[in-house]
RNA sequence: GGCCCCAUCGUCUAAUGGUUAGGACGGCACGCUUUCAAUGUGUAAAUCCGGGUUCGAUUCCCGGUGGGGUCACCA
């Protein structure tokens, strides 16, 4: 039998993590197992849903590379739930409140009539649950005929889109036995249930409430690549037999499977994030990294005024993420402003030397014609001196005025960037700053 | 509170009825080094507690404790 998977989000909220999880391991087992996996927008609650929490959901799974294979919205299947509303009342196991046993209803709406009996399921990551349902009591389904509600609509859609197999979050373990029932009083074939345990914050609380508006696609914007995103998001709450974690898509749908689910709660960490991203970012060849860079440079970063990839190298062992690149590589740009007793190494060294070590730099830098102004011909020029002056001495003075900053990457490295006319136009700035 | 789920380093996790309980992130130390980063080496760090079962339990069972989830005319 063909494997059928659903992600079944409400547009209530934006697609948080614990969504994506959802949805990453939704898609995992699908395309390990050759089904087909389907988006079904749950928006049953017409005044809760929004158009924008859809679009977001959307939007967030197509950057994580969720593909889908069928889309449905609840809103446009309410003749399909009324018919099997219908078919509920027509046989008793559903009734009009109102006409019903003495519950306390202002309107009318329509209650299942709960056997009340003990609902005992297997579970794909748990083993067997079992639990009593008659303290459920005759719970709400519906409305009207025209407004399900989701226990209602969610067994009704699980049957007719032919689930296989519902993977969704620990949170819906208490909801499983009332499906169940409106399941088995519709004649429909019980799925495989798998729970997947949930997502939590740093004090272990349910993820999802803490941050509840925070959106998935808030990490692109901040630069996280979706590659090591999904790959970050997989191995929370589930691991491979072997101690591998950097794995490509491929190879996570070949080797996933529900049995290696956790059953705990997975604390996100979010420094483990950082580390993934980076992972991915260094695998990355020049050129693409400048592509993906491209939409973090501010305005003000003149992008065709520098050998971009350059740049972009120079960059990328000290970014967590893409909009590392505007606080990294700021000064190549643009020199900051930076006090005068930063050209001293240690802070105290002697302003007449200071002044004379880049006089002399630059003179060695001025005779060097701009086309070889690469970081190895330079170093060649510069280091004899350096290590007959003093490495600090030489080289920090040097690298101070042409980054303006107290840390940044070496002074050889920026001079290929900067070029000839401007390397000399910095160290000459720094020469009269230090008069 | 009722019901349900869960329990290995700070975090994500591996493993087995017998192991020096392994790896990764993070931490710390050292090396490299003008700074930062990167990198190399090393290191600290865990089987929640109590009973069983067993020659032997971290592993199996029971209880406790702890944590979490859920109890809508939300999903």
């Amino acid at each position: 039998m063909e494997v059928r998977t659903r992600f079944a989000p409400s547009p209530t909220g934006f697609l948080h993590l614990g969504g994506a999880r959802s949805a990453i391991f939704n898609y995992l087992f699908t395309k390990k197992n050759s089904g087909k996996f389907i988006l079904r927008i749950e928006d049953t609650d017409i005044e809760r849903s929004k158009k924008e929490c859809e679009e977001d959901i959307i939007k967030s799974l197509k950057w994580l590379g969720i593909e889908w294979d069928e889309f449905y919205r609840q809103s446009e299947r309410k003749e399909i739930y009324k018919s099997y509303l219908n078919m509920l009342l027509e046989n008793g196991n559903a009734y009009i409140s109102k006409e019903g046993d003495g519950t306390q209803d202002k309107k009318d709406v329509i209650r299942f009539r709960n056997p009340g009996k003990k609902i005992k399921f297997q579970d794909l990551i748990r083993g067997e649950v079992e639990m009593e349902t008659e303290d459920l009591g005759n719970f709400v389904i519906a409305k009207d005929e025209l407004s399900p509600l989701y226990h209602f609509a969610a067994v009704v859609d699980d049957a007719e889109m032919k689930i296989t197999h519902v993977i969704r979050g620990e949170d819906h373990i208490p909801n499983t036995p009332r499906q169940i029932l409106i399941q088995e009083a519709l004649g429909f074939e019980r799925p495989h249930y798998a729970h997947l345990p949930l997502i939590l914050g740093s004090d272990r609380s349910k993820l999802s409430k803490r941050h509840g508006a925070k959106s998935t696609f808030t990490y692109a914007e901040e630069g996280y690549l979706p590659e090591a995103f999904f790959n970050f998001l997989a191995l929370l709450g589930w691991h491979p037999a072997d101690d591998k974690e950097i794995l490509s898509r491929e190879e996570l749908i070949n080797i996933f499977e529900l049995k290696r689910v956790q059953k705990g709660g997975a604390v996100c960490d979010f420094e483990k994030l950082n580390w993934f991203n980076r992972e991915y970012i260094k695998k990355l060849s020049a050129r693409e990294l400048s592509e993906r860079v491209k939409v973090f440079m501010p305005a003000g970063f003149d992008q065709n005024r520098y050998d971009i990839e350059k740049v972009v190298n120079l960059a990328r062992e000290r970014m967590n993420k893409l909009s590392d690149i505007v606080t990294e590589m700021d000064f190549i740009f643009k020199l900051p402003a930076y006090d005068k007793e930063l050209l001293k190494w240690r802070g105290k060294e002697d302003s007449n030397k200071v002044r004379e070590v880049l006089e002399y730099a630059s003179g060695i830098l001025n005779a060097v014609p701009p086309e070889e102004f690469s970081k190895n011909n330079i170093e060649k020029l510069v280091m004899p001196y350096a290590d007959e002056k003093g490495r600090g001495e030489v080289l920090w003075p040097l690298r101070v005025s042409l980054s303006g900053k107290m840390s940044s990457p070496g002074p050889f490295d920026i001079i290929e960037v900067l070029r000839k006319e401007e390397t000399l136009r910095r160290i000459r700035e720094a020469i009269e700053k230090i008069q």
